[in-house]
DNA sequence: TTGATATGACTCGCGGGTAAGTTACCACAA
DNA sequence: TTGTGGTAACTTACCCGCGAGTCATATCAA
């Protein structure tokens, strides 16, 4: 027994890397329910079963930390963009691949959303320069869909399709944000209510465009595997 | 000159009324601009030219002050969209009407917008009360158009209408949002704007909905003058 | 003199961040 | 096999600034 002072410290015989993924975890889940504003690098620690000063030895910083988040989460959520856009389809029927894609994505991990779109987020720094890089791209993306369907339409306008575009994505933001208020409902139930909606809007949808009804689907459990991780 | 102490207090001859009106003011451009958690009461005394004890003399806290606030913001917009809503037209044309009269009323105070959607501000108390309130309000009005909408298309699903609803009024604000970000965009041409979307997006909007084209804007400037007091 | 209007100078908790020390593991010498 | 030093993993206990909220006090008008 010799001096068993009081004393708690000491390693636990976790690797760093090990220990730093176990955090990030913990931290993606806080940042992604709470937001940034509303999480305290004491709650993620207690969390995370260990204590606040490894945190700073490991990330730096509460911003540090929250950048390597927001960054796995960019990158993320960017992956099932980029793979939606190579789908082959277009107009409205990419749009629907790319929510389908999403609603299976987000389904283990919902809190990725929040984490990309939180209001409370920093304005500076490496987080935020992940932001902005991801919806740079996500823009251009978005930009090419809304500039044809302006353009089909006959209308050329620079500020218009600017205006539309911001009405798209909001759009976009409002049925995934719907989705994850509504919990009971499986991807393919959603797939198919934006399909309906995109109908009612539009008149119909003409589906030759989207190759056959049901190919968001089958793009999408191909991979499914590899989302249900983590 | 006495025994001149170098104390600073002592009324300044400011009725108790006059100064809450110019507090509230201040407190509403301050909230609406930098957020509820963004803002601190020192901001505000320093911002209206007097001391921090005197706002909790008057408002007791400042979630009190910042309810108050709310509530004034509300009940103004409110004011706008009930309005919209006796102007005797429907759908789409109700729905230019409405962003029309948003448009007009935001002009001389923007920041009233970022105070009733503002994702900082407290979830309970008497100010979340009042934006329930006029959520729910905003919620029935809405949920009219859009049902209409989706009994004409024939579909009578309650979850794509709701579904729906929500689309709709995340596109709402994203107009409002683009357009304050656009501040040489006059409330008249932003509203050709929404129109020429709507088209874009509906097909031909049949106009005779809309009695004439004009008719938005008429009904708008009518009210112009009461609305660029404040 | 009384009450309304006003303020300087506090208290206090919360949360980001840090200094200094403690323990386990491991390579290597005896 | 058993010391022994070095390093990586970890914690306790603190600092410090910021912002909400308060107290005692001061001035003036009626």
């Amino acid at each position: 027994m010799a001096s068993t002072t009081r004393a708690n410290a000491g390693t636990k015989g976790v690797a760093r890397a090990e220990r730093e993924q176990q955090i990030l975890d913990v931290a993606c889940r806080a940042f992604g329910s709470a937001g940034y504003a509303g999480t305290s690098v004491a709650d993620i620690a207690e969390a995370a079963g260990i204590s606040k000063p490894l945190i700073y030895n490991y990330f730096g910083s509460k911003e540090g930390l929250h950048a390597v988040c927001v960054q796995h989460a960019a990158a993320t959520l960017w992956a099932e963009f980029e793979r939606s856009s190579r789908s082959g389809t277009i107009g409205l029927a990419r749009a629907l691949v790319t929510l389908d894609g999403m609603f299976t994505a987000l389904g283990p991990q919902p809190w990725m959303w929040r984490l990309v779109f939180d209001p409370t987020a920093p304005r500076d720094g490496a987080g935020h320069e992940a932001l902005l890089d991801y919806e740079r791209r996500l823009f251009a993306l978005g930009e090419d869909g809304v500039g044809e369907l302006m353009q089909a339409a006959g209308n050329t306008d620079s500020g218009d399709t600017s205006a539309m575009h911001a009405v798209w994505e909001s759009a976009f933001r409002a049925l995934v944000n719907w989705w994850l208020d509504h919990p009971d409902v499986t991807p393919q139930a959603m797939t198919e209510r934006c399909l309906r909606i995109f109908g009612t809007v539009f008149g119909d949808v003409d589906l030759s465009d989207l190759g056959e009804p049901g190919v968001a689907r089958r793009r999408a459990s191909e991979h499914s595997d590899r989302l249900t991780r983590a």
